[in-house]
DNA sequence: CGGTGTCAATGGTCTGACCACTTCTTCTTT
DNA sequence: AAAGAAGAAGTGGTCAGACCATTGACACCG
């Protein structure tokens, strides 16, 4: 009934208890206030600031971990609590892949976006890749060269290659969002990979693809590499389907 | 004590109490004995099942939440319980919100993104976009067309229109994405609204920008809208810098 | 000086209770 | 007999308070 002076808007804030928890913490995050390292306050002591049970805040605490925002771990001291997490890409990828996976989202939808976001990032490739990151991207077409490669194999180097191309664009937020929406596409090609019966022909407009893309990377010709990948994603995906 | 004869195997678990009911629902649904649409057992039984206390149920049921799997609601019945959901949308929003902010990308690197997805959203909406559809983007227009409005209100406005016109575009996918980017800089953009001294300037540009991609979507001028809404972009973020 | 044990703070768990809401059943009234 | 009202039962949502295991800091004793 009284405190809540620091936080009178979350405190009488109706709505479900664990809720209040998420905006709260989204806020504290959205703000500055709690950067990737810090510690939340205590379970006891947020449920206290807040007007609410530990249980909600725990429940709170819950889809966060879930999400891959903090990390807890018991015990005193810095190195008990819970703490903001890195958010490794891994939690956007994961939790993309799921959607992807459930279809939630049409592919040809899933299509629509990867070409948007694969055309900024060969273009910022072309224009900022370094011979180390295009070696990289090179790698992975010598891996798809190899005519005995397996279906799974050439899908792995496959992805490699275009999450490489976005690691080389210099910009770490089209990287992560390129590399999740390609990694999340990955099981429904590689299904399609497995019943296509004009192997062949396919991996072979697959190879052209790639090298023409790593070319006009090279040579720094962002329109052409922009053309280039969205034909590649386009016909690439008409062919398996 | 007794029973458990049941679910000897989860009941005898050990590690965390929460995750031995993740576990367990994992593997209801793996073997099929649970598909979307099915309810899970109530939390009450479920505790009494696997031997755990309820608040722990709870906890693995928001995590599940989180993820998007399970949809809760009250009240008894075939309408109350947990079910095994199909498409959940806010999770991912959320995440990506938080990424783009948890990360500390520099602001330049957001704005080519948001570029790239604006452009593949005005496009698609443009093409697709339903009356109904436009007239919530005009109202937004319409919003900000007062002359006294504060700023944080414009900005919601401004926030509420973009969303609008991705919303329009029939791409869920590209919807999620392209308004968690635009959410998450709308404190930043928040906050150099306050702090730009040629105010009356700036929105007026604004205004002008929305009304001419308001009108190119509306005609169904994609590569028109394509131009406005990135030359809109940009300059506007260079006209707060 | 160095080990050693106490102590405090943390997340993890449990119990048992109450609430708001929804549906189904049963009984009353027309 | 039909319609409606009252209540019973079951659901998730929340709370308070307790105990446990783990961890780190700090005072204490050797």
């Amino acid at each position: 009934m009284d405190a809540d002076s620091l936080q009178p808007s979350f405190a009488e804030r109706p709505g479900r208890a664990f809720e209040v928890v998420l905006a709260w913490v989204d806020e504290q995050i959205l703000s500055g206030d709690l950067a990737v390292g810090d510690q939340l306050p205590a379970e006891r002591e947020l449920a206290r600031l807040l007007n609410v049970s530990r249980a909600a805040v725990r429940e709170a605490v819950r889809t966060l971990q879930a999400q891959g925002v903090v990390r807890s771990s018991v015990g005193a001291g810095a190195a008990g609590g819970t703490t903001i997490n890195a958010l490794p890409s891994d939690a956007l990828t994961r939790l993309l892949r799921l959607h992807v996976a459930l279809a939630n989202f049409p592919h040809e939808d899933v299509i629509e976006v990867r070409v948007a976001l694969e055309r900024l990032s060969v273009r910022l490739a072309a224009q900022n890749a370094t011979p180390e990151q295009l070696d990289v991207s090179q790698k992975a077409i010598d891996v798809m060269a190899d005519p005995d490669i397996e279906r799974e194999a050439f899908n792995d180097a496959d992805t490699a290659f275009h999450v490489a191309l976005a690691a080389a664009a210099g910009n770490r937020l089209a990287m992560d969002t390129t590399a999740a929406i390609r990694e999340s596409m990955r099981l429904p090609i590689l299904d399609r990979f497995r019943h296509v019966h004009a192997w062949d022909d396919i991996v072979e407009d697959l190879r052209r693809g790639h090298e023409a893309i790593q070319a006009a990377v090279t040579r720094g010709d962002a329109e052409e590499a922009e053309r280039l990948v969205e034909t590649h994603i386009r016909s690439a995906w008409h062919a398996l389907s």
